[in-house]
DNA sequence: TTTTGTGAACTAGTTCACAGCT
DNA sequence: AGCTGTGAACTAGTTCACAAAA
C-alpha cells in the first residue's frame, strides 16, 4: 500500500451553508411582505432588487431543498412561502420557555415579534422567590425554575431562551439539556457548552456593540466593507 | 492592446475577516476572565484550550493589528487586554442612545451588560407623548424623539440602538443618520438601508429563532455541523 | 423570451506547518 | 525548548454564466 502522505479522507460535509437557514428566514419575511402587497408572482431577480439580495444566492439556497420555481416565470408567492415555512419547520406551533425573569427575560416574554412569527411563550422561569408568582407587564406568570423539568418533559418546550446572568448560564443550560430540549437561544454573554445534537444560537449585544465600536475606531482604515444583513 | 476577456481588476480588499472584530471582542472577554483569575501570562494555545477557540485563528486575528506576543512565552494578559481595548476603540467612553421606549427599549436601557462593558446610556427616546417624561424601571428618562438631533449634534451619541417597530424603522434610521451618527445597532426585524460609511449591526431574534426551528425540523439530516460561537 | 436550476470559476476565510525569535 | 507570526494549503461560501425548461 503506497503510503499517501496525510491525504485527508473527508466526511460528506454539510452542503448547505451555515447562513442558509437565516437567509431562508429573510426570504420568508420578504414573501410575507409581497403577499400583503398583493404580489402573486415573483422571481429571484425581483426579490433581489426589491430587498437588496443576490438572485443567484436565492436560487442556490432554495435549490438545496427542491425546485420550487417555474422556468421563464419565477415563483408563486404563496406557494414559495408555504415551502419555506415547511423547510423552516414553522408549519407547526413552537413552544418557547424563557429562563430568567430579569429585565431582559420579562421584556422578551412580552415581545410581540415572537407571537407575530408564530412562536408561543409557554413559560417564564426564575429561581428568585421574590419574582416567582408575579407576572410580566404583558401578563406572563413567573414560575419557579424547579418546575421547568415537568414542563419540558410534557414536551411543550421546543426552544429554551437563556436570559440569566453569565455566571449561572452554563448550569442552567446543563439542566435544560438534561430535560431533552434540543434548541437554545442564549442571551447571556458567555460561551455555553452543549452536547452534540443540541443547537445553540447566541445573541450577543456586547459583541455587536463592540464590533460597532471597532468600526468607529478603525474608521475608513480597515473597512470600506459593505454592511451585511447577517 | 490584447483584449483580455472580462479580466477582473480587483480592489485591494479588506484583509481582515468580517468576523474578526467579533472574535476580538470574545478574546477580550476571555482576557478579562483570566485577569480576574490572576493569570498573568497566556498563549494562543492556552486561550484556545480554555475557551474552545482555535489557536491559529487567534494569532491570525491579532497579526492584522500588530505583534503583541513574545516568542517562546506567549502574551502578557493585561498587556494584550489593553491592546484589544485599543483596537476595539473601548479605551474611551462610548455614548449610546436608544430609540423606541417599548418593552425592549426600556429593558435595553436598564440592561446592566452595557454598563459593565463600558458603554454609557446617553438617552432613551420615544415619540409617544404618553411615554415621554416617564422613566424606565431603572430610572432612565424617556425624552421626545424631537430632541434627538440636539443630543446627537452635541456629539454624545456614538451608537444609536433602534428598538422601534419594523414599519417605522427606516424613517427613524434616516433621521438618525442625518444627524451624523455612524453606527447603528438594529433590533427591529427589517432590513434598513444606510449610506456608505455608516455601519449597521442587526440583532434578529426572529431569524435566530427560525434558524433554530430549521435545525429542529431538519434534524440530523442537514446538520451535524458544530455550533459556532458567532 | 424569460427565468430557473446548477456546474464551474472565483473569492473569502480557516487551518496547517514551519521558519525565526526568545 | 516553546510560542509567535506568517506564507502556503486547504475548505467553505458566493457569484457567474449557461443549458434546459416553460
Amino acid at each position: 500500500m503506497p503510503a499517501r502522505k496525510k491525504k485527508k479522507q473527508r466526511a460528506p460535509a454539510y452542503a448547505v451553508s451555515e447562513f442558509t437557514p437565516a437567509r431562508l428566514s429573510i426570504y420568508l419575511r420578504c414573501l410575507k411582505d409581497l403577499e400583503k402587497s398583493g404580489v402573486k408572482t415573483t422571481s429571484s431577480r425581483d426579490l433581489a432588487e426589491r430587498y437588496h439580495l443576490n438572485a443567484a444566492q436565492i436560487r442556490k439556497d432554495l435549490a438545496y431543498f427542491g425546485a420550487f420555481g417555474v422556468r421563464g416565470v419565477g415563483y408563486y408567492t404563496s406557494d414559495l412561502k408555504a415551502h419555506l415555512r415547511g423547510i423552516l419547520g414553522l408549519d407547526r406551533p413552537l413552544g418557547i420557555a424563557i429562563v430568567g425573569a430579569g429585565n431582559l427575560g420579562r421584556a422578551l416574554a412580552d415581545y410581540q415579534g415572537f407571537h407575530q412569527a408564530g412562536f408561543q411563550i409557554v413559560a417564564l422561569f426564575d429561581n428568585d422567590p421574590d419574582r416567582v408568582g408575579r407576572q410580566s407587564r404583558g401578563g406572563v406568570v413567573i414560575r419557579h425554575s424547579d418546575e421547568l423539568p415537568d414542563v419540558a418533559r410534557a414536551g411543550d418546550i421546543d426552544v429554551a431562551v437563556i436570559a440569566v446572568p453569565a455566571p449561572v448560564a452554563q448550569a442552567v443550560v446543563d439542566s435544560i439539556v438534561a430535560t431533552g430540549v434540543k434548541a437554545i437561544l442564549n442571551f447571556s454573554p458567555s460561551a455555553i457548552k452543549v452536547p452534540a445534537g443540541v443547537k445553540v444560537k447566541n445573541v450577543e449585544f456586547t459583541i455587536s456593540l463592540e464590533s460597532l465600536s471597532f468600526f468607529l475606531a478603525q474608521g475608513s482604515k480597515a473597512n470600506a466593507a459593505p454592511n451585511k444583513i447577517l
